[in-house]
Formats: C-alpha cells, structure tokens, sequence
DNA sequence: CTGTTAGCGCTTTCAG
DNA sequence: CTGAAAGCGCTAACAG
C-alpha cells in the first residue's frame, strides 16, 4: 500500500496536523519539525493523494470563456468544446462559463472581461483582439489574482499567463511548404484572407510568404484579397480572380467563408485542377477535401485548445507550473486520406 | 452546492446504504424503493464524485504492456509513453507494469502473455503478431475476464476489446496523395518496407499502390524492397536502389531503419531533390526533414495511443463503454515546418 | 430488503 | 508551535 499522511506523522512521531502543515508549507512549523518531516516524506517515499485532498478541501474551480460572436463554423466547434469541458470538468469541481463578445470589437471584449472578473473568477480565457484597452484590462485581472489565457489568437506583451493556440507563422509556412510542391515549385498563387488586421491572419500571410521567398523562389504572390471571413464576399472575389487570372497555378486561403470559396471553385471548370490549401476542418472544408475541391486542410483542433486552457488556469490556480511545451497546439495536416472519421 | 448521496437519502427518505445499492444497480432494494431513488437522482441532478467513490472504494487497476524488444526509435518511444504514463498513472490507483517479448515472434509473445495473465492484472496491452496462438491465448485471457487490447499492430479476428494504433491502409493512401502531389502525377516511385508480413507494413503498402493507382494513374511503383527494419540493411539496399534507377521521382519508406535510408540518401547527390516520405517522427526522420532530405513524415503519436490503451483498459475494467471514435488515434502529418517543437 | 457505522486520505477548525 | 477530532462524498461490512 501506498503510504499516507499518517504514515509520515507515525513514523516522524508528529501529528497529522502537522504533517499537513509542512506539506503545504503553512507557517507554523519549527525548522527543526519541519526538516523532520520532510525527512521522513522522502525517505517514505509518499506521494500525496490529489484527489483525497481536494475532496477533503472542497476546492471549486470557476473559469470564464469569452468567445467571439462571429458566424462561422471553427467559432462553433470552439463553443461546443467549451460547453463539452464544462460538462466533463463539472465532476472534477470545475465551473466553466462562457460569454459572447461582439466579433473584432475591443470595447466588447474590455466590457466582457470586466463583467467576468466581477464574479472573481480563478481565470479567464478569451480570444484576444490586439487592443491596448484590452491590454490595461489584462493586467488589472492579473493584478487581481485572475488568470488570463488567450485562445486562437493571441495578445503579446500582455500580462496573460499562456496562449493556447497554434504558432501561425508556422502555419503559413506549412501551406507554403506543400503548396510550393504542390504546383511543382513555379507559378503563381493567389492569397485569400479573413482580415490582415486579424493577427493570426497576417501572421500566416507573413509565414507563407516567406518560406515561399526561401523555398520556391520561382513562385509569385498575388495580392492579398480580404474577404473579411464572410462567404458572399468570398465568393464575389474568388469569382472575380479565377476569371482575371485563368493562368493561377493555387489558391491558399488562409480565412474562414471557405463555404463561399467552394461555390466559386464548383462554378469555374477551369478550378477543377487548381491546387488550394484552406484552415480549419469544418464540415465545409471537410466535404471540399473528399470532393477532391481542396487539397490540403491545415487544422488547429479547439478541443485541445479549450482543454490545454483549462489545465493551465488550473494549475495556475494550484500555483503550479505548466511545461509549455507539453502545451503547445499543433498545426493539423489533412489530406482526405487521412481525415479522422 | 451539488447534492450529494446524502441529499437523495434525506429527500427519498431512505438510508444512504439503499443510495449506494442503486447507484451501483447492485441487488437486494425492492423496484419501488429503486424506482423512487432513481426519480429523487434525476429529481435534484445529482452527480456522482468519482473521485470521492474511488477513495472509498480503494479500487487498485493494474495493467500490462507487452512490447517488442527490436531495438528501433519508434519503439524507444512507446517505452518511454508506458514509463510516462505508469508514473502518472500512480496518483490516479493505476498500476502499469512493462514486460518485453522477442520481436516478431509468437511464441515469445505467447509466453509473456501467460506470464502477464499469472500476475490477474485488469488489462493487457500489446503489440500484436498475426498468429493463431496469439489469437487462442488473447481468448483465454478473455475468458478470465482480462481485457486485451492491441497497440500499434492490431490481431483482426481475435477476442481483443480495442485497437490503438492508426488505420494504415488510410496511411498508405496518404503517402501516396502527397507523394503523387510532390512528383507531379508521373514517374516511378520505389518504396522499402521492413517485411511485409508485418500487418501495419503490408497494410501500407495495399493502401499506398491502391490509391496511385485511383488517383494517380500515371505513376509506376517498383517491387518493393524489404529492409527488416534494419538500417545497416536498408542502407545496403537504398544505395542499389539509387544507383540501379537514376530516374527514380520519389521513395517512399513505410517501415523503420531510416537511419539507413538517410546515409544512403546523403551519399547520393543525385538523391538530393527526390521527394522521400517516411513513417514516425524520431530524431532522424526530424533532422531529415530539417536537412530537406525527407519531405514528410506520417506519424502515429506513441503517447496517445499508450494512453488512449489505459483508457480503453480502464473504462473495461469498470464495465463502461468507450467512443470508439473518441479514441481513433490520427495520423499525423509533419512537414519541417509543422514539426512540434 | 433496509439501515448503521466505520472508514478511504487529506484538510481544517479549535484547543492547548 | 503542536495536536485531537470532525468531516469532505462515497462505499462496504455487518446487523437487523
């Protein structure tokens, strides 16, 4: 059998209280008592029964989610993982609760945080909007004791604790990459984007760019279309592009409105070849890869962002450290051959 | 706060033993009595606290992995996942013990099951060989009330509860999507598998030729050479290879020595741009990737197929069902510029 | 068939 | 500074 407390207590010849007290550093304690149980912990080789204590400590966990209201399918899959987490992590004392904040709206998103931080949560997760006002309000909930944690896209030189979300410089990259082979190394590609004020947007633009420029130097870049991630807007412009240039040798949309990408591609026969790298496996993009529409789908998983999110504001709940390589997100490649399900 | 057994006792007016026998449908309460629990549960929306059941309980689960001892990176890697996760597993009252097997030999595998099944474990994880002794004894050990669950190598046919490893038929059709993108749709490709006897080998390559020849009828594949997993051997064979076929558009290696493979690649400036695709991410198919000698490398994650095993194992051992789709293990993708880390 | 009672391993008053 | 004792939510003998 495992040893327990009373094991310790026993064998250093002290009280459970004590014992208690020394592994939970609380003051109190002589130095002389405490190295003695401490001691004796290691010699004992005890290792504390996490569950029997926060059953004992009726520790509850409460965590706030603000999500962009936005109309799009990874958005979706972002708030049914949070309510799936929620549900999962009720019987582990974990309270999880979500806003909606008005998409690309920093004064939305400031006034969200204040009203979750009034309920002094242990921490919060947000999709952060690269905003001063929002930086200032990071930094009171930190000064607060709340956690931040940003999610998808992130809010450097801000106070939040972690950013559970994929490197999108590396994603750009990795489009470049296959794209660069796809099309054989030459031609000329088109770029369709959300919104290069996005900051996980511009930074794929950048990426792809570059490993571009590094990789398949005989490959040009068309100006980047804004499509504001709205799929008739979307739709408008990749119209328009596959008529201007029947030459494009692929197309790397790097937003969402994927929906209206593929009604121009089915539209144009001419597309029927062209190579084209999306984000994000929605149904959408899903039914674009096994139609053979789209080639290749880079992917961040928002279950596992949600869940990585949780487990740091926990642990810096618990004052413990998280290994932030264990946490990183990574850049999902898929094929139709190897889409899960 | 939540209601507890105590709470269903006191509004149904029945002892908190009565609860308990309900909870865990276990005999001996009249229906009415039961109906009448049940109706309070649902009434104020308990929910039990595993964690607080399973320190009453003391329940002990203990599991055996069974793994080859061929002296390979990837298997390096599903040890070091058993490690990880038995040490993990300690606070949460699971056992795992590790028991080695001379590789590809059922006898071998035969014997250390019957070792494993002496020791009544709850579980037993293995990586499997298609044999039919293999099959008997994962029947006995089912009879004994054993859960069986493959790993990495799966035993179609036999009484094994679960699978965790990637479907490599699919792996194969994505090797030959990406490999029929890189070389343009024509050439010839050579692949070296380690013995096609493997089942995950053999399953590649089915998957690998079937989809050339669907979606890229213009590329010859030529007979596959066996390398045993040996890198010395597949060394030997890759330098033939190159120098016999200076026209080869690319080179696909589904098994393992790829430390061979990228001796032989790096001696032959030839060989410089042929696109190579490779399985398992260790540190020399990283640093191939890194170096532009391979293009892509599929993956199956070690971890998650040892832990998605424990989970499996455990959900057995506690009489529920598992999401077989939940615990489909992914083949993932990595170019250099998607590699984790 | 049902209830009482004593824990599981840990924390937390409240005394001393 | 230290200890005794009660209790977290659940389970498991053992009586009735």
């Amino acid at each position: 059998m495992r040893p327990t407390v009373h094991d310790i207590a026993e064998k250093a010849g002290v009280s459970l209280a004590t014992v208690d007290r020394v592994l939970n550093n609380r003051p109190g304690v002589r130095a002389k008592t405490r190295a003695l149980v401490e001691e004796t912990i290691v010699r004992i080789g005890y290792v504390r029964d996490v569950a029997a204590a926060n059953l004992a400590r009726k520790r509850l966990y409460r965590f706030e989610f603000l999500i962009p209201n936005s109309d799009n399918s990874f958005l979706d899959q972002l708030r049914v993982a949070v309510s799936d987490v929620a549900a999962l992590s009720r019987i582990e004392r974990i309270e999880i609760g979500m806003r909606e904040v008005a998409a690309f709206d920093p004064a939305s998103l400031v006034a969200a945080m204040r009203e979750a931080m009034a309920g002094e949560p242990d921490g919060i997760a947000m999709v952060a909007i690269d905003d001063d006002a929002v930086r200032a309000v990071v930094a009171e909930a930190n000064a607060a004791g709340i956690a931040v944690v940003t999610v998808v896209s992130d809010l450097p030189g801000s106070e939040r604790v972690h950013y559970a979300g994929i490197d999108n410089l590396a994603a750009g990259r990795t489009a470049a990459s296959l794209m660069g082979r796809f099309i054989g190394g030459r031609g000329t590609v088109g770029v369709i984007a959300g919104s290069l004020n996005a900051r996980d947007h511009g930074e794929r633009l950048a990426g792809f760019e570059e490993a571009l420029r590094r990789d398949f130097p005989g490959v040009a870049v068309l100006p980047v279309i804004e499509g504001r991630d709205d799929p008739k807007r979307v739709e408008r412009e990749a119209v328009v592009l596959l008529n201007a240039r029947p030459d494009l040798s692929g197309l790397y949309s790097l937003g969402a409105g994927n929906r209206g990408l593929v009604k121009a591609l089915r539209a144009n026969a001419a597309a029927r070849h062209l190579p084209v790298i999306a984000h994000e496996l929605t149904a959408t993009t899903r039914a674009a890869l096994s139609e053979g529409l789209f080639d290749a789908v880079l992917n961040q998983d928002a279950g596992h962002e949600v869940r990585s999110a949780v487990r740091v504001m926990k642990a810096h709940a618990d004052g413990l450290h998280t290994v932030d390589a264990q946490e990183r997100i990574r850049i999902d490649i898929f094929l139709k051959d190897n889409m899960p399900q």
